[in-house]
RNA sequence: UGGGGAGUCGCCAAGUGGCCUAAGGCAGCGGCCUUUGGAGCCGCCAUUCGCAGGUUCGAAUCCUGCCUCCCCAGCCA
């Protein structure tokens, strides 16, 4: 993760925040100018994530954490990790685990700061006791759904519980057997005593704790009583000496209870800011929807490439500076708004077009042999490793009689924009000779499955003497050296841009993309990749960029396509409604 | 018809009364270059800032009214 440190480097400058090309300003960065010049927090930023594990880390988090993380930077202040684990009944180790480590790929340092709310719970509860002891608080025996009734409607008051007015003592002996577990799941909450009429639903009177016999993957069987998010969050951000809680735009009207209850308590008050989340063109990024792709079997897991979860974009060949890049293209603010995949896509290749070696692999091969060709001969044709490189160096590529190149290359009757290799046409094969088409070899069926022809000795390496340049210049690997590989080709998991919104009487599970996955298993690649690390990179010339999937074998290595190159004759085609 | 937010180019997003006949990126469109139809480079792409009034010498920025969209009635976070 060294590379990302460049990136990661807070910017140093005063404190007025200029935008003098370095990073983009934003609405917090105000705020706390605003706060460094009136010193309410004594020129101190602390921030935090604080997931619930309950699923995977997706790119909308990673928009979040990296909020969070390059303000504690930019102002040299600090960042925490905890874990918002105050619903034992959701969560799991597994996501514990998951979270960490695709926060450690992304890059963000907590140091020795790893949380959980959870270890909070003996703290958050002598604070109830204390909110009881000032009449701020109180046990209802109300069922869910009486509760439910008496909150009232967001144009009509509530009304206070019945058993709103219990005396400190019988609160105080009722909420600590809760603790003790003499009552049942769901028998009685503590609730705040706020307002019952407020126009703010947060406000009539907020469950504060309710009971759940449960194990907590953090705690064990330690409590039978779970604070509920509004009780933890705030206190848990004033103990940890928060300064700037900043969290999505749902929480916005929240935010009176956070400042209530701080308040009440007398203790550290942070300040929460909300921020838009990020939504994506052709996903979905909410973790049940995210959930039922898996559950349902319509991804093969949460890291499946196709997923928008950081675990899958590392499979499929995302790399931690290309989300570094976009979440800072993005910019943040508080209008809802869905960026467009292709933004995302652009990070990817502008960071792997810099670093990615490049390599020829034949996705659908069509052979070509070279009849004029000395039978048996091989040659080491010198291969540039990275063109964006020098120091990448160079490869030797070896070069026979029988090549593979791609079915797409060639076109027996080729439109007027097509460059490729076409009957008595001569085209380049990178690093190697120009060559012409002599003869077409069909099936029975009329398909094409050889050509036949004739390479230019002179023109090794790529050039003519008599200054002769093809229009194209082909990817092509040596059949008797080739080895064999499958390839993942992902499109988007949906057909439409807005799956989270479809047509009346229809799932989002019904916009599925049917073709978001094609495999390939007859491609050829290059003898240079073999024995590659799951993870490692290249582009393949003229097609992509393609990740060593993990369910490679020694023999047959698996790729994921990341991501497409950009396809000027694909444009052609389709605006052309050619084939 | 309660409360809280948001509306600047197809998508993000700067802009905080004059240097705005409104940055930048993505997408798109032209062109150059090219041993990746890749990359790179050059150019084009909002007289207009949800709408309507008003204040002002001057408004995307201030005021008034209206419209549209999002969030809130979990013992979820």
């Amino acid at each position: 993760m060294a590379s990302s440190e460049e990136i990661l480097k807070p910017r140093s400058d005063d404190s007025a925040a200029p935008s003098d090309g370095g990073e983009p300003s934003n609405f917090i960065y105000d705020i706390i100018d605003e706060h460094n010049r009136t010193g309410r927090f004594g020129g101190r930023v602390h921030t935090r994530f604080p997931p619930e594990p309950n699923g995977y880390l997706h790119i909308g988090h990673a928009k979040a954490i990296l909020i969070n993380y390059r303000t504690a930077q930019k102002y040299g202040g600090k960042f925490n990790l905890r874990f918002d684990d105050t619903n034992p009944t959701k969560e799991e180790q597994e996501y514990i685990d998951a979270i960490i480590e695709d926060m450690r790929w992304l890059g963000v340092d907590w140091e020795d700061r790893l949380f959980y709310a959870s270890d909070y719970f003996e703290q958050l509860y002598e604070w109830a006791v204390q909110l009881i002891k000032d009449g701020k608080a109180y046990v209802d025996d109300l069922s869910a759904e009486e509760i439910r009734e008496y909150r009232g409607t967001l144009t009509e008051p509530g009304r206070e519980s019945p058993y709103r007015n219990r005396s400190v003592e019988e609160n105080l002996d009722l909420f600590e057997r809760m603790k003790r577990g003499e009552f049942p799941d769901g028998s009685r909450v503590l609730r705040a005593k706020i307002d019952m009429a407020s126009p703010n639903m947060n406000l009539r009177d907020p469950v504060m704790y309710r009971i759940l016999h449960e194990e907590h993957p953090h705690r064990g069987r330690d409590w039978c009583i779970y604070p509920m998010y509004d009780w933890a969050h705030g206190q848990s951000d004033s103990i940890e000496g928060i300064t700037h809680s900043l969290c999505s735009l749902e929480f916005e009207d929240h935010r009176p209870l956070y400042d209530w209850f701080l308040d009440q308590l007398g203790i550290h008050h942070p300040q929460q800011i909300e921020f838009a989340r990020l939504n994506l063109t052709h996903t979905v990024m909410s973790k049940r929807k995210l959930r039922r792709l898996v559950e349902e079997g319509y991804v093969r897991g949460w890291d499946d490439p196709r997923m928008p979860t950081l675990s899958g974009l590392r499979r499929r060949g995302y790399t931690p500076e290309a989300i570094w890049s976009f979440t800072e293209a993005i910019g943040v603010s508080k209008s809802n708004s869905v960026v467009e995949l292709s933004l995302l896509e652009h990070h990817v290749r502008q960071d792997l077009n810099r670093r990615a070696p490049r390599v020829m692999g034949v996705l659908r091969p069509l052979r070509v042999v070279l009849t004029n060709y000395p039978e048996g001969q091989v040659e080491q044709m010198e291969a540039i490793n990275n063109p964006e490189d020098p120091a990448a160096g160079t490869r030797p590529v070896p070069f026979s009689k029988v090549l593979y190149i791609e079915q797409d290359d060639f076109m027996e009757n080729p439109p007027p924009k097509f460059f490729r290799l076409a009957p008595g046409r001569e085209v380049r094969l990178r690093y190697a000779y120009f060559i012409t088409c002599d003869e077409v070899v069909k099936d029975e069926a009329g398909n094409v499955v050889e050509l036949r022809c004739s390479y230019d000795p002179a023109t090794r390496g790529g050039d003519a003497p008599d200054g002769r340049r093809p229009k194209a210049t082909l990817h092509w690997v040596s059949a008797e050296h080739a080895i064999d590989a499958e390839v993942r080709l992902y499109d988007t998991l949906f057909t439409v841009p807005d799956p989270d919104n479809p047509p009346e009487g229809k799932s989002f599970t019904d916009l599925i993309n049917p073709n978001s996955l094609e495999v390939i298993t007859g491609a050829k690649l290059e003898p240079s990749v073999r024995g590659a690390a799951p993870g490692t990179i290249y582009q393949f010339e003229r097609q992509g960029y393609f990740c060593v999937d993990p369910d490679s074998t020694p023999d047959t290595p698996v790729f994921n396509r990341t991501v497409t190159l950009r396809d000027t004759w694909a444009k052609i085609q389709q605006k052309e409604g050619g084939a």
